[in-house]
Order: C-alpha cells, then sequence, then structure tokens
DNA sequence: TTGTTTTTACGAAAAACTTCGTAGTTATTT
DNA sequence: AAATAACTACGAAGTTTTTCGTAAAAACAA
C-alpha cells in the first residue's frame, strides 16, 4: 500500500469530502492544476484494481470510496520517508518540521501534551 | 534539486563518509542490498551531470564529493512530503512522527527544548 | 428520433527511474 | 610481456508513473 504521488492527491479529495465521482474529483484536482478528465479516471480505476478505492457501480457514473485509512496511510508513507530522507532518525525529521514549518501556538501546545505523555 | 530514492542513499554515504570513489559508495551499499557496480557508477556519473556532486578526476579513480548540503536537501525533501503526504498540515506529521518512532528521552527532551523555543 | 453530451473501458505513448552489459582503457600481477 | 583486474563511458532495456486519445455505450436535449 504505497500510493504514488498523484494516486494521494486523490485519496485527500475523497478523505476530504467523502465518496465521490470521477467528475467531482476531477473538478476538484483541476482547481488547483491542469489534468485531463480521463487521466482522473485512469487513476481511479487503477486504484481501484489496487485495492485503495472500493466502488458502487449502481448509477453509470461510479460512486468511487477510499479504501484506506487516512492515518494509517500516512503512518506508512512516513515510516518510509523517515528512512529514505532521514535514515531512519524520526527526531531529526521532528525538528526540521518544526523549525520551518510555523504552527499555530495551539498546534504547539498539543505537540507538547503528546510529548509530555510520552516523556512521563 | 530533487534526489530521487536512490540518489539520496549515495548522497548519505557521502554525508556520512565525506568524499569517496564509486567503489567505496557501491560497497557500502553493497552491505545493505544487491547492487551493481555499473549501478552505483551510472547514478553518481548522473548525479555529476545534475550537480549533486562535484568530482575530482585527477586520479584514474574519480572521487566524489556532495555538491549539495544535507539540511537544506532534507528540508527540501521534507516540504515537499509534508504538501503530498500531509497536505500541508506539518504538526500533524510531527504528532504522527512522534507517536509511532519511538525517541530516546535524550531526542524528547531536545525536541522539547526546540519547542520552549518556538512557544516563548 | 437524431444529434450532443457524459461516461466508461482500453490501449498506448511519454516521462521518470532503475539496472546492467559491453567495449575500451589504464593499471597491476605473474 | 602477457594475462588479469579495475575503471570509465555509453547505450539500452526494464519498470513504474503519468498522461491522454479514441471508441463504444448510455443518457439527454432538440
Amino acid at each position: 500500500m504505497k500510493p504514488t504521488d498523484s494516486e494521494l492527491e486523490i485519496l485527500h479529495v475523497l478523505w476530504a469530502n467523502g465518496p465521490a465521482t470521477v467528475r467531482q474529483v476531477n473538478d476538484n484536482l483541476g482547481q488547483f492544476r491542469e489534468i485531463g478528465y480521463t487521466t482522473t479516471l485512469k487513476f481511479m480505476q487503477l486504484m481501484h484494481e489496487k485495492g485503495l478505492l472500493t466502488r458502487d457501480e449502481t448509477a453509470r457514473s461510479h460512486t468511487y470510496t477510499a479504501a484506506v485509512n487516512q492515518a494509517d496511510t500516512q503512518q506508512t508513507l512516513l515510516d518510509r520517508f523517515v528512512e529514505t530522507a532521514f535514515k531512519g532518525s524520526a527526531s531529526t525529521l521532528v525538528m526540521q518540521a518544526l523549525g520551518n514549518h510555523k504552527a499555530t501556538p495551539d498546534e504547539l501546545a498539543e505537540i507538547r501534551e503528546l510529548l509530555d505523555k510520552l516523556t512521563k
């Protein structure tokens, strides 16, 4: 279960908005970048074959649903990324992420809370 | 400046050990996985062309050096990754990373320190 | 009912990435 | 000196990922 970048784009749309047709997903993606309808269609068909999406074919325009959980998927990707980009050092990654991506005070507080839990 | 996974493998060797020949890098990689000498050679030649590595050709066996900084490169990769996998939410990534990759108490303390600095 | 739009399925080209074989050259060993 | 080993350069094949065009079927509009 290692979705490619394009597959992730689509998963994000479905995770955020729930089940959708190819048309809906394509319209959504189209807001951010140039992408042909059949390109989106093909991706979603492939993702269906791979088991990344399920689909309801009762209507002529099929409705697709994410078949993989967002948190789990992100965790898998993160594991791989920590390995390839940070040689397994998660704490280095965390510090880089904290250092250069501004988080809101709320988020920082939440992270601190988690940190407390881990430390105790 | 977007090294591929294979290129990253090589950069990690050079970052960790300093300048090296193809033979040295290949021996290093060979410890972890099956990889032909000319495969490593080709990668390093391509990376040289791309400007990822510099090389000293005075000796017959060329010595290659990483031409890109480790922290900068990781930051770039991280930015891209936060975008594609976490839709820009660095704090979600940080929490997932903290949650599932055990960090040592020392590392957690270091992270807390950084957090303090960011919060003040 | 005839033409237009919408949608799926299929195939395949294009691009990016990985991997290695071969040829030629230079060094080393016997 | 001849054989062997080490290296570079080059080309190309194999994979994976991205992107569409076209055809056929179904729905809709005139």
